[in-house]
DNA sequence: GAGTTTGAAACT
DNA sequence: CAGTTTCAAACTC
């Protein structure tokens, strides 16, 4: 089923859309079920949030036939489900133990949780084999999910289950403007129309063009941070993308639908740990029809909507649930207002960008005494992506760019290249932020038509260390000889590799002028850190002889305590010196300007010594007073 | 700080 | 794919 349209597809970071976890798998029921995965599409049930908000979306229905007997796999439970208004074990997210958990709920539980979650507009019900689905955003208006009356998808953790009962599947329903599909006619007079500007947001979202319900073992996972606050934010986190993704969502005052009745600690399924921080998987809409999950231990449900500009995702935990209190907060939580007001919108924002709007409008929340409140969203905000971990994308605070035609939506933008809103800039006319978020977007998808790899890292990472780094591209230089920063595998601290084409390459292994330069580097490198450390060991040396010299200070007269100048003082100054010498021999000064470096760099210890002696004595004296 | 050089990105 | 132009960073003075 072509759940997101080609164009929407194309709009989007392949990372998002990335279904190489994902295999479609035969409509059967008679492979063996695996104890360790969840059941998903299959008679589940669940309970998304969404914006004002809550998706509830009942459980899959028990075919219409036969009664079933099921086993979750979960709990171990037996639920018998007969006819078509019973609920064949159905589930829930829940953020128990900080993670979401697909759980199983007892079929009047889902209920009366999806009730309770549904604002007045939402109202869940089901319908045979469709799924009516809670408004998104203040429209009222459902979505509906069809859930087809068979389709057990094997592998989907049918664990235990009779391997002739049919499962239920939920099959994606692309709703709103283009996409509807027919499988909504049948919905019956349950299901209203569906108005793609159900689903607006502020930042000129589009209408949502279909809503994708699957799921799938090892797939890649988005993490949701949930905000406090309404409007709120809600990162997420895309493994393989370094794409941050932020959904701006309204809080509402449903009542947390779908709370997990037995929230299973066992199937968790997401692998980040942080407090509320929930994870889901992507997954491709086009293949989750027959999603099958892989051996991952948890087979997460996914729900995404999708718009034609902007991706709606669909929150996998009632609001109330993932609105944390200031006690328990997750690192990372950001409190913030949605740009543009009140209205509910989704915006792709790069990863550091909570960060930076951290320094400026927002803020935050993350109390956590381990998480120390910036240092936690930071870590948080930025994405590890393909394979580089956040603090080594995180260990350089980006220069601020100045570009002055691209409006920083080109790669020429090295925010923009990064996944970076400019922040602190010196651009003009820049368009890479929240306020342009749809020229952003349209900018991505142009990047991304043009060159997939476009925000993926041009140095990629060796297996065994950073000797097998190399440029992915290779660079083109051709005057640089890829002995200066303009070269990009320079730029790296790697060398050239065949792939480069560049013209008078020194940037290789024996090259005499790369060794050159590397060891000039290196002993400027090492020469500021060795002065660093001595003057440090000088400054501590003193500090710690004033300290043991104050009783003799006191019983003296006008002169200096001799003890100022012990061994420790005499080894440090010695350094200084010594450090001085060796800074003029590397620069090449005459002997006479490194004399008179050395001696200056004397004069400073003197000073240095007898200024803290002196200080020392004062103290002494005023304390002696 | 202004001007130049450079090479990646974008365009044709 | 190749040649050209555009662009912003790196570099020089």
């Amino acid at each position: 089923m072509d759940v997101v349209s080609p164009e929407l597809n194309s709009l989007l970071p392949d990372e998002i859309m990335d279904t190489e976890a994902i295999e479609e798998v035969p409509h059967s029921q008679s492979e063996p079920t695996h104890d360790t995965s969840v059941p998903m599409e299959t008679d589940s049930s669940i309970t998304i949030s969404a914006s004002s908000t809550l998706f509830a979306i009942k459980p899959a229905l028990a075919t219409s036939t036969a009664a079933t007997k099921t086993t979750d796999s979960l709990t171990g439970t037996t639920v018998s489900t007969s006819g078509t208004q019973k609920l064949a074990t159905p589930f829930a997210f829940s953020a128990a133990n900080h993670q979401i958990i697909l759980n199983k709920v007892a079929s009047a539980q889902a209920t009366e949780a999806a009730k309770a979650a549904a604002a007045p507009a939402q109202v869940i019900k089901q319908e045979g084999q469709k799924l009516l689905v809670t408004t998104i955003g203040k429209s009222g208006q459902p979505i509906v999910l069809q859930l087809p009356h068979t389709g057990g998808k094997p592998g989907v953790s049918q664990t235990s289950r009779d391997a002739k009962s049919p499962t239920p599947q939920f099959k994606v329903v692309t709703i709103g403007g283009r996409e509807l599909k027919p499988v909504l006619s049948s919905a019956g007079n349950q299901v209203t129309t569906l108005q793609a500007q159900q689903l607006k947001t502020v930042q000129n979202i589009k209408p949502v063009q279909s809503v994708a319900v699957g799921g799938v073992g090892g797939s890649q996972f988005k993490t949701i941070i949930p905000l406090a606050t309404q409007p709120n934010v809600q990162q997420i986190q895309v493994p393989g993308s370094r794409f941050h993704y932020v959904r701006l969502v309204t809080a509402t005052t449903a009542s947390a639908a779908g709370q997990p009745s037995a929230p299973n600690t066992s199937k968790p399924l997401g692998v980040n740990t942080g407090a509320v921080r929930m994870s889901v998987p992507v997954v491709q809409a086009q293949t989750m029809k027959q999603v099958a999950p892989k051996p991952l231990t948890s087979a997460p449900q996914v729900v995404t909507t999708t718009q034609t500009q902007q991706r709606l995702i669909m929150p996998a935990t009632p609001l109330p649930q993932i609105q944390p209190n200031f006690t328990n907060l997750p690192p990372g939580t950001v409190l913030t207002s949605a740009p543009g007001g009140s209205n509910v919108g989704y915006a792709v924002v790069p990863a550091q960008y909570v960060t930076q709007l951290q320094q400026s409008q927002f803020v935050t929340l993350a109390s956590s005494s381990s998480f120390p409140a910036s240092s936690s969203v930071q870590t948080q905000a930025k994405l590890p992506y393909n394979g580089v971990s956040a603090a080594e994308t995180t260990s350089r605070p980006r220069k601020p760019c100045n570009c002055t035609k691209s409006q920083c939506l080109k790669l020429y933008c090295d925010c923009f290249a990064n996944g970076e809103f400019c922040n602190n800039c010196n651009c003009n006319n820049c368009f890479n932020n929240l306020e342009h978020e749809t020229e952003r977007l349209k900018a991505i998808k142009t990047c991304l038509d043009r060159n997939p790899e476009a925000f993926k890292p041009k140095i990629g990472k060796g297996k065994e260390g950073e000797s097998d780094r190399r440029h992915s591209k290779g660079c083109n230089c051709k005057r640089s000889g890829c002995l200066k920063n303009y070269c990009e595998c320079y730029e790296a601290k790697i060398m050239c590799s065949s792939i480069c084409k560049c013209i008078g390459c020194k940037n290789f292994e024996e090259s005499p002028e790369r060794k050159t330069l590397m060891h000039l580097a290196d002993a400027a490198e090492v020469r500021v850190q060795q002065q660093t450390a001595a003057k440090t060991k000088l400054s501590s040396q003193i500090s710690d002889l004033l300290m043991r010299t104050t009783p003799i200070i006191s019983s003296g007269g006008g002169r200096l305590p001799y003890t100022f100048v012990t061994k420790e003082v005499l080894e440090a100054t010695c350094e200084c010196l010594l450090e001085q010498a060796k800074r003029a021999e590397q620069t090449r000064q005459p002997q006479v300007e490194a004399e008179r470096a050395i001696l200056e760099e004397f004069g400073h210890c003197l000073m240095s010594i007898i200024s803290s002696a002196g200080k020392a004595k004062t103290d002494c004296a005023s304390i002696n007073c």
